[in-house]
DNA sequence: CGGCGGATTGAGTGCTCTCAACAGGAGTGG
DNA sequence: CCACTCCTGTTGAGAGCACTCAATCCGCCG
C-alpha cells in the first residue's frame, strides 16, 4: 500500500526513511480484530493512523441505538485525515475485516508539512476529499432512492479498489455486511437485503464469498445516476 | 463581522492592516442579490469569499431537478474553506438574503499561514469544523425523523447566531423559504410546512415577518436529543 | 389589477420501516 | 462429533412516515 496516499506522499518528498537527526516517522505496526472498535470517540492519538490492510469504518453512535456510518477506511487510507491538525478522534473507528495498521508521529508530520509546502498541499486535499465524501453522502441520504444509494455505494468502492489495482475481471473484495451497508446509506437491513436480492435477480451484480462481482456494469451506473 | 473566523484570526495575527510590501489581503466588497447564484460549481476563484452581510448556502443541483443544500452560511463565515487550499468552487453558492461579502487573496493566505503556524491551525480547524457541520447532517439525514431535523436545523442556527450576538428574548433572524429547509434535510417543501405548523400549533416556535422566537427551548432540545 | 413566489391544506399513494419467523454457516464447548 | 449459540441473511405481512399531485390563499410588486 506504499503506492498510495500518505505513503506516496511521504515517499514523493524523500522523508520516509527515517532521517538520523529525527524519530522515525512511522510506529511499528497495530492490529484489530474485526467488529472491534479501534478507537472510541474523543480518544486521543499523537499518532496518525494509516490502513495496511484490512478495511476500518467511521461510525457515529446514538443515544438511541442507531448509528451512522460516515465513510469507509480502505488499505491505504488514513483513518482520518483529522488527525493531521488535531489530536483526538471526532468518530469512532471500527474494524470491518481483521486490520493491520501504522500511526505516523503528528508532530513529525506537521514540521515535514512547514517545511515542504508540497506536502501541505497534497496532504490538505486529501482532508478536502474526506470532506466531498461526506458531501456525497449527504446528496445520496437526501436525494436519492435505496437502489440508487446502493449501487454508487457498489461503484464507489470499486472504484477506489481500481486505483489500488484491486479489482480483476469487474470482481473485488466485499466484505461488508448488509447491516453496515444499511447504517452506513441510512437504510434499515432488511430493506438493503430486498435491494440486493433485486440486484442479483435483474443480474446486475453477484455477491459471493464475501466478494463482488458486477454483471451489468452499464445499468449499474445508470441506477446510479452516472 | 469582524470579531468572527477569519477575520478575528487575521486581527489576533496582526495581519489584517495591510502591510507596505504586500498587495491588500482583502478585495473590495461585492454583493449579490437574494435567491441568484454568488459561484457556480467549478468556477476558479483567486480569493477567497468571507459573508460580511446577509446569509448563503451551498447547494449541490442534480440531473433529475432535485438539489440537496450542503450548508447555510451566516456573516463572517468563510464561503469554503477548500478555497484556503485550491483555487476552484465544488459547489454552487447561492445567496438566501441580498448578500455583502469580500475576498481574501488566497496567495498572501497561503503565505501568511507558512509565516505563521497558528493561522494554519486555526484555519485547518475551521475546514474540519466545517466537515463536522457535514457530517451531522449525514447523521440527520440517515437516522432522524423529519420533526427532529427541522428542530436541530432550528436549534443550530439559533447557536451560530448567538456566537455572533445576534440572538435577542430568543428571538433571531429566519429568513429561509421553506423550500431551501427542505432541500437542506432531505424532505419535500408540503412536509417542511406540516413540521412546522406542528410546531406552532404545540406553542414550540413562532414564525413572523422572516424571523423566528423560540417559545418552548426545553421540549425543542429534547425533539432534537439535545 | 394581474402575476408571481411562497405558504397552506386535502387526498391518496408508496417507499421504506418494523415486527417476526426461519435458514444457514461459523465458531465453541462438552 | 454433536449440540448450542451467535451472527447474518432471507422472506412475509402490515404499518407509517413522508411523498406527489392539486387546489387555494396570501402578500408583494410592477
Amino acid at each position: 500500500m506504499r503506492g498510495l496516499g500518505l505513503c506516496r506522499v511521504l515517499i514523493d518528498a524523500g522523508l520516509e526513511a527515517p532521517l538520523p537527526n529525527r524519530p522515525p516517522l512511522a510506529q511499528a505496526e497495530h492490529s484489530a480484530a474485526p467488529r472491534r472498535p479501534i478507537f472510541r470517540s474523543n480518544e486521543r492519538v499523537t499518532h496518525v493512523p494509516v490502513i495496511c490492510e484490512g478495511w476500518a469504518c467511521v461510525a457515529e453512535h446514538l443515544t438511541n441505538g442507531r448509528r451512522q456510518i460516515l465513510s469507509f477506511v480502505l488499505p491505504g487510507d488514513l483513518i482520518s485525515t483529522n488527525l493531521l491538525f488535531e489530536p483526538f478522534i471526532r468518530h469512532e473507528i471500527e474494524a470491518i475485516t481483521a486490520v493491520r495498521y501504522r500511526g505516523f508521529d503528528r508532530v513529525g508530520l506537521r514540521e515535514t508539512m512547514a517545511a515542504n509546502p508540497d506536502v501541505l498541499d497534497k496532504l490538505s486535499k486529501e482532508c478536502i476529499e474526506e470532506k466531498e465524501g461526506i458531501a456525497e453522502l449527504v446528496i445520496d441520504l437526501g436525494q436519492r432512492m435505496a437502489d440508487e444509494r446502493v449501487a454508487r455505494l457498489i461503484l464507489d468502492i470499486m472504484e477506489r479498489l481500481a486505483r489500488r489495482s484491486a479489482v480483476r475481471a469487474q470482481t473485488f473484495a466485499f466484505p461488508l455486511r448488509q447491516t453496515q451497508i444499511a447504517d452506513a446509506l441510512g437504510l434499515s437491513p432488511v430493506y438493503v437485503n430486498r435491494v440486493l436480492n433485486d440486484f442479483r435477480q435483474n443480474g446486475l451484480v453477484r455477491i459471493e464469498n464475501r466478494s463482488l462481482t458486477i454483471l451489468d456494469p452499464t445499468e449499474l451506473r445508470r441506477l446510479a445516476g452516472n
